[in-house]
RNA sequence: GCCCCCAUCGUCUAGGGGAUAGGACACCGCCCUUUCACGGCGGCGACAGGGGUUCAAAUCCCCUUGGGGGCACCA
């Protein structure tokens, strides 16, 4: 084989957020160029002008930057085959089209979308595959200056030989199409601009790709790109189409499957590197039975043969799994870090930038205590708001079958001046301050151990409750213990 | 309708002529335990169907079925 140096190249049309299967795949791209030493190139395909936003490129943009996936060539890094928005690059797609048009490999047409719908309606009739009818195929000057002086604006189609066309595909062999079959597209509407399959030929081309690396769903438009690489007489790269990723339905993964988007998982907080771990097991395996692997060590492993060619249902379920083996791995500064946008956000603290080093160290004892019991950041900030807000919220359930029960104020009450009178405040005198109160008021730890969590979280769940104290403070745990004790008084004067 | 792709537990997958078909998520049970988690142990659970080829088929071939994708002046 030739040793050309690979280039792969990941080509997002902005046109709304950066799909989770558009990630996928340009993962896939990244990884494999990462592992093959290669140059991964992101190119803008822009040509949707009613559709692309300019604020839909950023929101690509960075999503790739979040999920680590940086690119060699393209948008903000320049590159030799620059520019990399095709928006900018319409001579050249006109460029080619002239030479096609000469070659008489493509021709003008000046149907309407009339016409053409009556066409295809006709052939839909006769259970004919839909194709054009090459109506304008050998159109005569006056013809075309007939339809111009009616004010028809021309497109140009690209004629289709009437042969195999078969290419080898790197993940399924040999695909093979009837050239019979299909139509003369479209290749530059009648604005100027050109279609997709045009202009992602042209660019790949031009910009070098040597693998195509890309979703299933583009199958079928493989054999009308090789048409067009054969007839400007540029290289045909390698194509790779790697399976899609599907909603638990078994459709097209979109927005009804909840999040779709790349951006949505940021907000609600899962780690860049799970969701990277994760979406690389879909369709991808190392073969092992290992399932946890940083993003380099699936570069180094990542190879064609690795990638099964079955779509894959994304699962939420096995996402969080991912999110919560990073959540108890990664070091807890770097997780402290990721955690304060959420609570800015949620107004637990009022500056990420100047926290004071002793609020950081309180942050960070609380992620300690939560870093097991979480999926996600946003998990945190409903299951550890007590730690941050004055007046907590105590659940109407974790009141009624905990805290308003006989005996409670008065075990609260023993407990609270126990632990006022503690000089040390740490686990080890926590704890022993509640055995001791159970001992004495001949109860088991749990009858003292769950009204008191109740009482300083609010929840009937949580971390071990010395562990919560000592976190918590000595001050706030009293307070608390004096507030249920009130609370539940005042409930028991309503009746 | 026409064309193309695909098919192992519910899900992600390993395996690719001779295996008790392996792992992970989820689920269930037990242990640990102050709750919830974590962790440990165990369980449930799959080769879509039918024909070939072969001494032997989950594995190779064909058909059927099922799923997916495409057939735009969208990408």
């Amino acid at each position: 084989m030739e040793n050309k140096k690979i280039r792969v190249r990941f080509a997002p049309s902005p046109t709304g957020m950066l799909h989770i299967g558009g990630a996928r795949t340009a993962l896939f791209n990244w990884l494999y160029a990462r592992h093959y030493n290669g140059t991964f190139v992101l190119r803008i395909e822009d040509t949707d002008q009613v559709r692309s936003t300019e604020e839909a490129v950023n929101v690509i943009l960075e999503g790739m930057k979040w999920l680590g996936l940086d690119w060699d060539e393209g948008p903000g890094k320049g590159g030799e085959y620059s520019p990399y928005y095709q928006m900018q690059r319409l001579h050249l797609y006109q460029k080619y089209a002239k030479q096609l048009l000469k070659d008489k490999k493509a021709y003008y047409c000046y149907c309407t979308r009339e016409e053409l719908a009556e066409s295809r309606e006709k052939q839909s009739k006769e259970n004919k595959s839909l194709k054009y009818d090459r109506h304008c195929l050998s159109l005569s000057e006056e013809d075309k200056k007939r339809y111009e002086a009616e004010g028809r604006k021309p497109v140009i189609r690209l004629k289709i030989p009437t042969k195999e066309i078969a290419f080898n595909d790197l993940l399924r062999g040999e695909v093979t199409f009837d050239g019979g079959l299909l139509s003369d597209f479209v290749i530059m509407k009648s604005d100027g601009i050109p279609t997709y399959n045009y202009a992602v030929v042209i660019d790949d081309a031009l910009m070098k790709i040597t693998d195509v690396m890309r979703g299933d769903d583009h199958i079928s438009n493989t054999p009308k790109q090789i048409v067009i690489y054969e007839a400007l007489g540029f290289d045909v790269p390698k194509f790779a189409h790697i399976p899609m990723i599907m909603g638990e339905d078994h459709a097209k993964l979109s927005k009804r499957h909840g999040a779709a988007s790349v951006m949505e998982y940021r907000k609600m907080g899962y780690i860049p590197e799970a969701l990277v771990n994760y979406i690389a097991h879909l369709g991808w395996s190392s073969g092992s039975n290992r399932e946890i692997f940083s993003v380099e060590e699936i570069a180094k492993e990542f190879t064609l043969d690795k990638i099964s060619k079955h779509a894959a249902v994304f699962s939420m379920e096995k996402l969080n799994w991912f999110n919560s083996e990073y959540l108890k791995k990664m070091p807890i500064d770097f997780l402290t870090k990721m955690l304060l946008p959420f609570l800015k956000e949620a107004n637990y603290i009022e500056n990420e930038e100047n926290l004071s080093p002793a609020k950081n160290e309180y942050i960070k004892e609380v992620l300690k205590l939560m870093q097991g019991r979480i999926k996600n950041f946003s998990q945190f900030i409903d299951y550890a708001d007590y730690f941050f807000v004055d007046k907590i919220n105590i659940e109407p359930q974790a009141f009624g079958s905990v805290l308003n029960k006989e005996g409670v104020p008065g075990i609260l009450q023993a407990l609270e001046e126990k632990l006022s009178a503690i000089k040390c405040w740490d686990e080890e005198s926590s704890e022993n301050a509640v055995r001791k109160v159970a001992s004495s008021l001949q109860i088991k730890g749990g009858q003292i151990i769950h009204p008191t969590r109740v009482a300083l979280s609010g929840k009937k769940v949580g971390p071990g409750l010395f562990e919560l104290m000592v976190v918590l403070g000595q001050d706030k745990t009293v307070k608390r213990l004096k507030k249920a004790i009130e609370k539940i008084k005042e409930a028991k004067n309503r009746k």
